[in-house]
DNA sequence: GTCCAGGGCCGTT
DNA sequence: AACGGCCATGGA
């Protein structure tokens, strides 16, 4: 049997239920006191080849001293900032990254997020990825989870899948996202896309961390029945 | 002790 | 265009 992203989708959803990374509703907005847009900005690029949890210590760090936010990042003493977000790893780079894009979205749009993601996406995408630090999945990553706009993040985990499962794309990171997302606007209506990339993301990498790893675990694969990448049977 | 994580940049082929 | 080294911490 050969695979879809829609399957794909269905299948993993079942397994695991909707994980809804990242969320933006009110409720999360209001109790962490500042524009959780630009938390999860921070987020996508602290996560950067980095474990999650090594992150959310980071995130904290920055929430205690009241510092998630533009006009702070931009002013915080970068030593402190490299302190303070140490535990994400390769902290040196990631606070230049910080600096650099709340620089950016400072002098650009006055800090003002509305502003920078009412745009074309492909006018927001090449901003991204010329500010230095930012490239294809850490820019999709803040548009689809931040700015709310339909676009589909490839990780490695997904070129990792899609290199054992024989989906019908080439291995590119422009020719999986195209893939991905032309066949699920096929599937879905536009106005559930945004959902759709962001769980399906999300489930893709749970489902590379628990199955399809460098070593995979196949013999209780969800997907077994549909790849030709056999190990441990 | 070893491996690797929700990448990207830069230099070399 | 594709690949390798590098960045660095913390959990398994």
């Amino acid at each position: 049997m050969n695979l879809t992203p829609e399957k794909l989708y269905n299948i993993l959803l079942k397994k695991n239920g909707p994980l809804y990374w990242w969320p933006i509703d009110e409720s999360y907005h209001k109790k962490n006191n500042s524009d959780s847009r630009f938390e999860i900005i921070v987020g996508a690029i602290l996560t950067q080849n980095t474990a999650w949890s090594n992150v959310e210590r980071a995130l904290d760090n920055l929430k205690s001293e009241n510092m998630l936010e533009i006009k702070k990042i931009k002013e915080l003493n970068i030593s402190k900032l490299r302190y303070l977000i140490k535990s994400s790893g390769f902290f040196n780079q990631k606070a230049d990254r910080l600096k650099e894009i709340s620089n950016y979205l400072k002098n650009k749009y006055d800090g003002n997020l509305n502003e920078f993601f009412n745009r074309g996406i492909n006018e927001i995408r090449n901003e991204l990825l010329s500010i230095n630090g930012i490239g294809p999945e850490t820019a999709d990553s803040i548009i689809l989870y931040a700015g709310c706009i339909p676009i589909f993040v490839v990780d490695a985990y997904t070129k990792r899948l899609c290199k054992r499962i024989p989906f019908d794309t080439k291995l590119s990171y422009f020719e999986i996202q195209n893939y991905f997302q032309k066949e699920l606007s096929k599937v879905y209506k536009s106005d559930e896309l945004t959902k759709i990339y962001k769980e399906l993301h999300a489930q893709i990498v749970i489902f590379g961390k628990n199955y399809c790893k460098k070593k995979p675990l196949c013999k209780k694969c969800p997907l077994k029945d549909y790849c030709c990448f056999k190990n441990n049977l």
